[in-house]
DNA sequence: CGGTTCGTTGAGGCCCATCAATCTATGTGG
DNA sequence: CCACATAGATTGATGGGCCTCAACGAACCG
């Protein structure tokens, strides 16, 4: 959104307006920590948005990248799959997500990156970036947030997939994604998830089959109602009690810039 | 070990030598990344060490910490509280490991960190590595890759919680171990444990009792024998295939930091 | 209309949790 | 030195949550 803001008031015969924002709308242009300077600069390390078709590997297991790719459009997931057939991801990629931060200074991934829905990927140089970042101090501390951000959500699911139980599992993912996707009006959520439950319950460590007993009951208790691949949360408040979610769960608000008195206090 | 030898080359009369580095073994301070300028800057940041007892909160869960602690000596862990009690384990967190590097930009902080050991704790001030990092590239570029780090360690968590067996995620957990303590000489590996089987469940999303089943079953098979809290694996190659680890796990190799040029290149 | 993918339902069994008791090691105070 | 308390490891019996295997229904598609 504050990509959107920025060409909105660019002047008109701007070189920027000539092409589109690639990564408008992604968390990394969303950052805070970005001067509008900074932000151009990412804008400019993009290439040139592309299309995919839904079960696509973006990166295979294993792979080497020289890139990272950005969500724009779709979903997709991180998965790694055991030599016995057994897969579990590791997350969930919305429209804005990096698919894999790590590539920036790992050149080996442990995972693979793939689609879920048909999805529009922006793909930018890591070392175009790991170049950036070293001229400007808001680019390298969004990389930062970006990846501590991923680490929280790795901890939750920790959580989920070690202590709780199958039906307080997928009640967490759907809060999770109500609030990722910013689904919420009156306490009612809805939104479309675009997933089989055979890859939910690649999420969630369990079977497909258990899912969808689970799913029922949610259902009967009038927690959940699906249509298709349409759900919707008639009281989020109540199913967040039911799991004890936490609603300030994903450090939504950004923290504001360090003030640059401080640099000068902490160097004095 | 690289913070040992700056101290060795370092002229007699220095002022840095006046005081023991504190930072010294730290993944911080070994950080590849680091010109030495920049390494004795976070040197100089680092408050004097601190010993705790074991089984002390660091910090309480949703604490609000102003300081990154980093655990020189002893073990600690990130750990979770569910309302119903249950407890899981996020990190176990070694000599040299980071505490709570969420800290460094989100306040509030969504698990606590606790001893597990008696331990020797630094405390560096948050607000002083982010001006740090705005002044050092190679600072920036150091947390960058510690969060990236951690993602990689709980990203094989997720696998082992969500689709591995007990028996497999006890072996898994052992071979990390191994790994990170570096304690493997001739395809064997020695090292001590001060964990419960408690603490050890919480881990690996078990029960104490179970951990204590599938460790006997370990013993009987010749892949761990145990004396008190020392722990021998005799045939590490043989436990990590018998439970499908990966011996490059945790990119121990640290990347080369980016040459110089690429920054021109990239900007031109 | 046949094929494929996905959702749903049932029967049976195993892995691991739960509850509880015993045993050992360690420490503490009289 | 022993009585006692406590923490941790060990063992057994029982039950339940989830898996496995299998079949069928529903929606979509060429």
């Amino acid at each position: 959104m504050i990509g959107a803001q920025l060409s909105a008031t660019s002047p008109a015969g701007d070189v920027a307006a000539c092409r589109p924002p690639r990564l408008a709308g992604s968390r990394l242009a969303a950052s805070a920590f970005l001067s509008r300077e900074e932000r151009q600069a990412l804008e400019d390390a993009a290439a040139p948005a592309r299309t995919v078709a839904a079960n696509t590997d973006l990166l295979q297991e294993g792979a080497h990248a020289d890139d990272l790719f950005i969500i724009v459009e779709g979903w997709a997931c991180r998965y790694v799959t055991a030599k016995d057939g057994g897969r579990q991801l590791s997350a969930l990629l919305l429209p804005g997500d990096v698919g894999n931060l790590d590539s920036l200074l790992f050149s080996r991934l442990d995972y693979g990156v793939r689609t879920l829905t048909e999805a529009t990927v922006v793909a930018v140089p890591r070392d175009w970036i790991l170049a950036l970042a070293v001229q400007h101090p808001g680019i390298a501390r969004t990389f930062i947030w970006l990846a501590l951000l991923e680490n929280v959500i790795l901890t939750k699911w920790t959580q989920s997939l070690g202590r709780r139980s199958a039906k307080s599992r997928l009640a967490h993912l759907l809060c999770e994604l109500s609030m990722r996707l910013d689904a919420e009006t009156d306490g009612e959520s809805r939104f479309t998830l675009p997933m089989t439950q055979e890859q939910i319950a690649d999420v969630l460590g369990l079977t497909a089959v258990h899912v969808n007993r689970v799913l029922q009951e949610l259902r009967l208790e009038g927690m959940v109602s699906t249509k298709y691949r349409r759900m919707i949360l008639p009281d989020v408040v109540r199913l967040r009690q039911s799991c004890g979610s936490d609603p300030h769960y994903l450090h939504m608000e950004q923290p504001a810039a360090t003030p640059r008195g401080m640099v000068a206090r902490a160097l004095s």
